[in-house]
DNA sequence: CTGAAAGCGCTTACAG
DNA sequence: CTGAAAGCGCTTACAG
């Protein structure tokens, strides 16, 4: 049998049917519905296809059968590892039962994320994961009329508009700081990532804010916030400012490991010893962490988890209509240095 | 004007057409062509469509124009942050540009990609990114027919089937085994990540054989291969192994600086003095290389430049049929230690 | 400037 | 078991 191609472009199921001598409804069954086919005809379609190098069109099978496939992503960056770490995950459960994940990265700010949502929505995803809370109630409105599936991770709330796959940021430091009072520690300071429409990072800074505030003793505090992002530069040169301007601090919590390295790095460099004269705290337990000198107290976020969870809780709301429940993950502090304050 | 919603599902042209008085094609003219439909009406149907959350479908609009508006892009995985750093200036750019990437991780092995194609294909891609080489003449061939824009990167050759926009592994590493021979380094111990079906670690490690083999004097060399990617552990066991089994080595070339930091690690842990007794080496110049104690000497790659650029070529090519030229972008050794072997 | 109609590639209810 | 036909939502050449 010669095969014939188009002149350009892709074959379809017509060109199959033809060179296969059939109905496009048995290309297809051949595909789809094979016990709908006598076996020598499916074998003979399926054979055409594959020599004339088919590949079916999904944006037809799309359009056809009301359904994409696709889950979309929303989250602020796949610079930082973490996020990318979540984001895989949740790509490679996904991906197991026939979903693609598109990924869109979005800044930390989640006021931003209606055009992104748009994008996605165009695109068809059948549900979408989202990092942080959806704060905009336009955003709220348009996916509540669409009855958009959607998992918010990386956060832990229970009385917010879509549940919730993630972990409780205000308890995790909470439990932090508090773990540094218990130190004796009673000057500290907190590097954040950029606060502005990050509920991560503001839940952190009030649970900072509050366990100082709980205890009785007289505690101080100073917050720096990192603009760009998470950098080891931006804790390298935080440590100095804080030796400048408030010499009395003696720990410091970072909310990423990655900005807790360059707080280390410019302790060594001063000569401030850790743990003893400076306490210093991370966030993720990137892997570096326990390979650090001294190696960093940091707190475990389960991103692998958070991805697999909100993943799964996807599957089954498509797939079953199984309600999208919130889930509170875990996070574990790890503690690898140990110092009073002096 | 009272707005009708379908019971569930999106709202279409019809709904918007019927809804503003018009016919689906001024619906879609307001939308594409503006400037053929009256102000009056356009602004009407925009008011409309606006109003009742109308998103168009775009996989309606990629069967009706034949064009997706999807790139495809097939890394090793997102884990490794220099591929993310890779990925998003890719993402960014094409993202200017109306295009949305779909991102595929599947290992290192570049043979195994042949199903994450198919997919890619399926899903309508319009061009491809592909980490390193491709391999398969099957998949080659398939690609070719089917006259699909590729672009392959991280890597450099000039003899394959696609252009490649990326480095060359091979003369990057000659460099770096150069550069630790004229310090009078004979034995020494090459850490790479996974090779089988991977080019850009293939390449190094010619490199690194060559170099030594040009070389007059008697050298010795051995190689260690992680086979669960770039961790420092990898690096902090191997350079153990390392004291045991070739206790004459004096410089370990690390293919990625995590297993640098490793390496370093291990080597502080056992008080061996680096560069002094022992010099090492790392590859892709992440922040932490400079932090690290002492500095990390390590070979900078264009990761966010090959991304860029990948992304630049793909676009001229999709806009003006421009063909996809190969380019060699540049490495840069970043010397941070550097002592005589003893 | 506007509308009716064709058609992109696919799947499936319907008829045989 | 198989085929002809309808229709998913969209855009545009064609006709007015």
């Amino acid at each position: 049998m010669s095969i014939k191609r188009k002149p350009s472009g892709r074959v379809n199921v017509t060109d199959v049917a033809k060179a296969a001598g059939v109905s496009v409804a048995t290309v297809s069954r051949s595909f789809n519905l094979p016990h709908h086919v006598r076996d020598d005809v499916r074998e003979k379609v399926l054979q055409t296809a594959s020599k004339m190098g088919y590949t079916p069109n999904s944006a037809a099978k799309a359009l056809r059968l009301q359904k994409t496939n696709v889950i979309g992503a929303i989250i602020p960056t796949l610079d930082h590892s973490i996020y990318a770490t979540m984001v895989k995950s949740f790509q490679d459960k996904l991906a197991e039962y026939g979903y693609v994940v598109y990924v869109l990265s979005c800044g930390f700010d989640s006021n931003s994320i209606y055009d992104s949502v748009r994008l996605l929505v165009e695109r068809g995803a059948e549900a979408l994961l989202i990092v942080g809370d959806v704060a905009d109630p336009d955003l709220t409105r348009y996916l509540k009329e669409y009855r958009m599936p959607v998992v918010c991770t990386y956060s832990y709330f229970d009385n917010r508009a879509f549940p919730f796959i993630g972990f409780d940021n205000y308890q995790a430091t909470k439990q932090l700081t508090e773990y540094l009072l218990g130190l004796g520690h009673r000057n500290m300071a907190m590097l954040t990532g950029p606060m502005q429409g990050n509920d991560r990072q503001q839940a952190r800074h009030s649970a900072f804010l509050d366990a100082l505030k709980e205890h009785k003793s007289k505690c101080t505090h100073f917050t720096y916030e990192s603009a760009g992002g998470y950098t080891i530069e931006f804790g390298e040169k935080t440590l100095r400012r804080i030796r400048l301007e408030c010499p009395e601090v003696t720990a410091i919590i970072c909310n990423s490991d990655v900005i807790a390295f360059g707080v280390l790095s410019a302790c060594k460099k001063m000569g401030i010893d850790v743990p003893r004269e400076m306490s210093v705290v991370g966030y993720d337990n990137l892997e570096f962490a326990e390979y650090l000198e001294p190696p960093l107290t940091t707190l475990a976020i389960p991103a692998a988890e958070m991805g697999l969870r909100s993943a799964e809780a996807i599957i089954a709301n498509l797939k079953n209509g199984t309600e999208i429940k919130p889930l509170l993950l875990g996070t574990q502090l790890m503690i690898r240095q140990s110092s009073h304050s002096i």
